[in-house]
DNA sequence: TGAAAACTACCTGAATTCAGGGATATTTTC
DNA sequence: GAAAATATCCCTGAATTCAGGTAGTTTTCA
């Protein structure tokens, strides 16, 4: 078993790789970004097997996922991550990943993972499958598309104007912000605007 | 050297106690929170070295640290974290904790650590010292003070919860929430709660 | 031990947000 | 050309936030 590990924290790599290499694997590179992990795939013999954290620098776990998922066909990717939100984890099930763990999971998880995907199967902890599923009941968290406008919006909020402000701002009604605001934290499924400006920087739509 | 580690993710743990051993040092207990540290230095012979994170569930390392510093002043203490915020290294510094280390940083550098520190010396990183300096010298990115109380109602104040429901949540009164608010706005010179996340955010006082 | 800082609580009143509706015009997409 | 998505606008009413105060108690620390 060939493996690559995608993970910017070089110690956490550093131990994984005794890890596995206890268990019989090889790990034949190691990539301390998106970027790194698929130039990679393109000037080696690739691995069987990709261990990939979701956050990243330059290009994260997500996007490498996908990518992957499109040209490497037949290679397997596990996702090791500390993130057992919903929203990464059905991303992740959506792009065809083999499995899904924890970094708080222990060694044996690790191995078992590992194995697991080996013979051909998906790999999903526990704590993964409950997330989802108590994540379909509420079907709002389904990643909406945002309009333009929307995301105009929302950089404005995060700027601290109030709704008039952004109305005289943007030559519109001050209802019509209101609308936008209304829908935004429907399609997101959130509380407010405090709750709207993390989930905001968490994913990248505001610097 | 006897270590105690202390981190919330086994894999991370289990990788380091590989390393660790590696070097001759001997891993005497691990702790997945705060609470399980300090419980483990009052039921054994304590260790001579803590690794210890910040980010955990129950107590953080934060508490921790000074809890030790408090009562067992000959235990040296790593901060063996992720975050580089100046911030947070630099409460750490305050608290007299003996080296600091970043999870991007390799083997080596851990290991060398672990040997200043055996030696009686500090250990910082490159980065540590760059970053607490960079904070120095920009007095604008010294947070001013914030107190415990007041971290502790940006961190809900993100997570979506109304004035009533925090009153409820710390038996306290909605007044006293409300003042709070109103006192963490001005410290930081902000206009609402949603400039006050994405500053959080920004500055590392929250996830 | 005495001052400063932190935490607590209360008040008024204006401004703003949020939840729930409904409606129309334009643009894009199939 | 029809359907869907987008952008615009309006309304009511409750809940919440924000700005401006005052003030007592406890903790911290020099």
């Amino acid at each position: 078993m060939k493996i690559l590990l995608a993970d910017d924290h070089r110690m956490f790599i550093e131990g994984i790789s005794y890890m596995l290499r206890e268990a019989g694997c090889e790990v034949v590179g190691i990539a301390q970004n998106g970027t790194e992990a698929l130039a990679f795939l393109q000037q080696n013999d690739y691995p069987d097997l990709l261990m990939l954290d979701i956050e990243m620098p330059e290009m994260d776990g997500v996007e490498v996922a996908e990518k992957i998922k499109e040209e490497y066909t037949e290679l397997k990717i596990i996702v090791l991550t500390m993130h057992d939100e919903p929203e990464f984890i059905r991303q992740m099930l959506k792009l065809g990943v083999d499995g899904y763990i924890l970094k708080d999971a222990g060694k044996e998880i690790l191995v078992e993972a590992v194995e697991t995907v080996k013979s051909g199967k998906k790999y999903f902890g526990e704590k993964i499958t409950e997330n989802v599923f108590s994540g379909f009941t509420q079907p709002k968290s389904i990643p909406t598309k945002l309009t333009q406008r929307e995301l105009e919006i929302i950089r404005l909020i995060a700027d601290q104007k109030t709704t008039g402000q952004m109305a005289r701002e943007l030559f519109l009604s001050k209802h019509t912000i209101e609308t936008h605001r209304k829908n935004i934290l429907l399609k997101l499924g959130l509380k407010n605007s405090a709750g709207l400006v993390k989930y905001a920087m968490k994913h990248g739509l505001i610097e």
